[in-house]
DNA sequence: GCCACCGGTGGC
DNA sequence: GCCACCGGTGGC
């Protein structure tokens, strides 16, 4: 089967929710919970909520966003917000996006210690204005994809955006807020945009898993490759790619962060090398969102604590590192 | 059989 | 804690 080029300009397209690469994401609202086969999703304005589920963005919204209080030292930050997210809600009201990212079938999990659900998926991208905070939405996954790769060196402002919002000032409302009903994350700044004809997605995990996101790089011809030794070995055997240009340094496999603290699971604790076998030993591995974060939206508060039951379900058995000499004889 | 999605391990 | 890599596997 061959696949689509992902293709924000082009509203029905794909298979992707594979939001690539990017950044921030917020994937929406998640999974787990209902399936929702079509976004519903309430929204007025532009943003408004999925409802549905929470998904917090609290804390983080106050500790990454600063919009209020000392600005001036906040700029530096702000520069480094990129945000992806979900799509689910927007699509409608003021913000007329010239794709549709989000056109996204829901994807399913099928792993079997999770019971059927829908993954998030991003549809969107954002960034901050390094000005007045205020988030503004990108067009398509390449402008965001160009916009990150230098966002260190040229920040972006809202008079950046004019390229495809001529009206657009820092005296506009948000394109978006983060209202906690959907799951943000802070991309990484500085990543390189794919080599022409290569496409970098970004495929966001369940919650509760081991790790937030994945990022794959397509070839042009269709291959997946998900690490930087297999890009290497890639373009070793197929040298006409490095003829024209393509190099390692065009590839980053970095994810965003989720702003949703807990989103993904704790690793248990690891002793350290040749642990006193008689040591007690700590297994907090889960800490579960119960929904209710949104109550501590922008409350730099403490965790939430929660003594949920599934606390228990997630524990497993703390793993040993191998001893040097169990290291050796692994071979490579 | 392929592949998307996930967990585990090793390293820092 | 985060990152990188890669093996396993259920669903298609």
């Amino acid at each position: 089967m061959e696949r689509d080029h992902l293709d924000l300009a082009s509203p029905g397209k794909a298979d992707h929710n594979d939001i690539c690469g990017s950044s921030v994401a917020s994937c929406g609202d998640n999974m787990k919970h209902e399936p929702k086969d079509s976004r519903s999703s309430a929204r007025a304005g532009g943003i408004e909520t999925s409802n549905q589920n929470h998904k917090d963005v609290a804390a983080l919204a106050e500790e990454e966003e600063h919009n209020s209080d000392d600005e001036d030292n906040h700029s530096e930050d702000a520069q480094k917000q990129l945000v992806l997210y979900d799509p689910a809600a927007v699509g409608a009201g003021e913000i007329a996006l010239d794709a549709d990212p989000v056109n996204s079938q829901p994807r399913r999990n099928s792993f079997p210690n999770y019971a059927s659900r829908i993954l998030p998926s991003v549809g969107a991208f954002t960034v901050q204005c390094a000005n007045c905070f205020k988030w503004r939405l990108i067009p398509t996954k390449e402008k965001y994809e160009e916009i990150r790769e230098h966002i260190l060196e040229q920040p972006f402002y809202c008079e950046t955006a004019h390229e495809w919002r001529a009206e657009l000032s820092c005296d506009d409302p948000p394109d978006l807020t983060q209202d906690g009903s959907r799951l943000w994350a802070i991309d990484k700044p500085n990543i390189a945009q794919p080599p022409p004809g290569w496409e970098r997605l970004l495929r966001i995990r369940g919650e509760g898993g081991t790790r937030f996101a994945d990022v794959y790089y397509v070839a042009p011809s269709g291959k997946r490759l998900r690490s930087m030794v297999e890009v290497e070995k890639y373009l070793q055997e197929h040298p006409d790619y490095v003829a024209q240009g393509v190099s390692m340094s065009q590839f980053s496999f970095q994810i965003p962060r989720p702003l949703q603290d807990n989103y993904v699971k704790k690793r248990p604790y690891r002793p350290a090398l040749a642990p006193d076998e008689n040591e007690p030993v700590n297994r907090i591995t889960w800490i579960a969102d119960n929904g209710d974060t949104d109550l501590r939206l922008g409350m730099p508060g403490p965790p939430l604590f929660e003594p949920l039951s599934q606390s228990f379900k997630k524990k497993r058995t703390p793993s040993k590192r191998m001893s040097n000499a169990d290291a050796a004889c692994k071979s490579s």
